[in-house]
DNA sequence: CTGTTAGCGCCTTCAT
DNA sequence: ATGAAGGCGCTAACAG
């Protein structure tokens, strides 16, 4: 591989000045410029990344460390951070969690071992104390997504969470539902503990108890398809929510389970959903994340970071919508009107 | 940040020493040994991978270029190289294609700039002259993933496509299927030419006419949705079989168009298919490839490369499954019965 | 407008 | 068993 003193020889110049028509960091008369790409395009040259991030301790690149979750909400995420990063030409250097937290501490160290210049954390466990502990001392500066945890020194991006699940609870509370089976899953996962949140509020907006309401929440998601099952014996609970895909799923086997269907005889609603709702059945209202550009606020956000490390920590929530469909439309057809400001 | 020189200050010894302790490339003193670990702990000291890829000129990272297909087979495929990767101590670098050939020529300038040791194009547009070339003369060796091209001198893992295309069709004539709507999608990429090619295999096993058969090829999935629509107003056509996932979203889709449903009026078979076939109906017969298997072997052949660049390029395909679900087994009961070989 | 030079942090002969 | 020193390829003062 040719390096710049091949060329520099080639071109009759000193290394620096191909330094410098490399990044046009100063002027260099036209004819000596010509010499040197004219030996670039001979020799073939090329930058190597590695010496110049090692020279100018900063390596153009940044880090995601993603819990591999295949879940559609969280690629569009990662597609959304790897567009806004290519776009700012910063290479992205990608790590996994699955959801572990051991695993997630290595993905950091490793990444902030190749000095990436910044580091997004997406559905981190950010919570256990020795992440904190670790990032506190780095340069690099670090974005949580998706999960926010208040009192963090870092830069947040996450959705909305509360409000909309509240706007949802109110549509299907307008729409004739008194009793629900709520599938809130996990609920120290800040995401999963609003959305339960944002249910709750609206169950009493609506002036309905809490305690009608049934409300399974743990890890496993074996167990809360089985507790879901033998709830939904009670006939009176017209309809589930389910918290993330995952939980949706668990709910969707538990419905089976029970020998229901939706819509037919239980409505049904999700955060985060699936794929390809025109395609299959049934097709089930879906609080979506606007995913893909909590991905590129994130890379916005790390860049401002790095421009200016100590200004405080900011929080972005971006909206939800939530998209109306069969499974909660076409239940009870009876009910009242729906408003037509929910979206 | 601490570099190895503070360490050895602490530790009173040379940074030689250090870095033999840091590797465990040469005796040290138990003694000095310990004076030296006892200084990195204080120091929080961690080597800094640019530096040590500098000088070793191998940075212990390969990179993976991708179309950003969120396709289920694909994320499969990336997830097995991740996870490889970090069995291997690898740090893996993403770079994403976006199905543009122009886009795949810059990721992969991008990866090989920061000098990964190898490389994986995984649903590569690698036919394009220019790719090649420009791989030629890189040291870095390169596997091709999921699409594989005859004569290129590249090591290459895909799946039995052809093959299993053909067990399918015998399956579907089996069951009684004699003219088919074929939605093949881009015959110019081997993998859908291959499965293409395999049906036409199975059609002429069962001894039944290519012309009696209806496939339609494009890269334009809206047109390929229409054209299908149209087909399907023959009511000859008793099955369609998708060549990829998309290519059977186009195909259900199309199927709704001409006021069909699968499996009821018409059955339906896929490659790749989707996620949470348990969950959702039609629950649709799909061809797997053992993607996340693949992504693995595409490593264990990258490392085998890098270490004996001269051996001569293999190509390893996987054996692909069968799933039978409704969207075939429902239609025409009466049919004789299914060979139980089959998957 | 161009050249010289000192490192960035590390590994690795070559001495001792 | 340990140290000294050169250099990987590049950028950024500092000179001229």
């Amino acid at each position: 591989m040719a390096t710049m003193v091949d060329v520099a020889k080639i071109a009759n110049v000193s290394i620096s000045t191909v330094s410098h028509v490399l990044n046009g960091t100063r002027n260099v008369e036209p004819d000596t410029r010509r010499r040197v790409t004219d030996a670039i395009e001979k020799t073939g040259y090329r930058q190597d990344a590695l010496a110049r991030a090692m020279r100018r301790s900063r390596t153009d690149s940044i880090g995601l460390v993603v819990s591999d979750a295949g879940e559609p909400a969280f690629a569009e995420m990662a597609h959304g951070v790897e567009h806004a990063a290519a776009e700012q030409g910063l290479t992205l250097l990608l790590a996994n969690s699955a959801e572990d937290a051991d695993r997630e501490q290595r993905a950091v160290r490793t990444l902030l071992d190749r000095r990436v210049d910044g580091l997004i954390l997406a559905r981190s466990a950010a919570s256990t104390a020795g992440l904190v502990d670790s990032l506190a001392g780095e340069k690099a500066p670090v974005i949580l997504l998706d999960r926010l945890y208040a009192d963090l020194p870092f830069d947040q991006v996450g959705a909305d969470n509360r409000d909309t699940a509240r706007r949802l609870v109110a549509h299907l509370t307008a729409a004739g539902h008194r009793r629900s089976l709520i599938v809130a899953g996990d609920t120290r996962v800040p995401t999963l503990r609003e959305r339960l949140d944002g249910i709750l509020d609206g169950i009493r907006d609506a002036g309905l108890r809490e305690e009608d309401q049934v409300i399974l929440t743990g890890t496993d998601f074996g167990a809360l398809r089985t507790e879901a099952a033998s709830a939904l014996a009670d006939r009176d609970l017209t309809v589930v929510i389910g918290g993330s895909t995952p939980l949706a799923t668990a709910s969707l086997q538990a419905i089976a389970d029970a020998g229901r269907s939706t819509p037919r005889d239980v409505a049904f609603a999700t955060f985060d959903g699936y794929n390809h709702p025109d395609v299959f059945e049934p097709r089930i209202t879906t609080v979506r994340q606007p995913a893909f550009d909590m991905g590129t606020a994130a890379v916005r956000l790390l860049i401002e970071r790095i421009e200016s490390p100590d200004s405080s920590p900011r929080t972005v929530r971006l909206r939800q919508t939530i998209e109306l469909r069969d499974s909660t439309e076409h239940y009870r057809r009876d009910a009242e009107p729906v408003p037509a400001s929910l979206t």
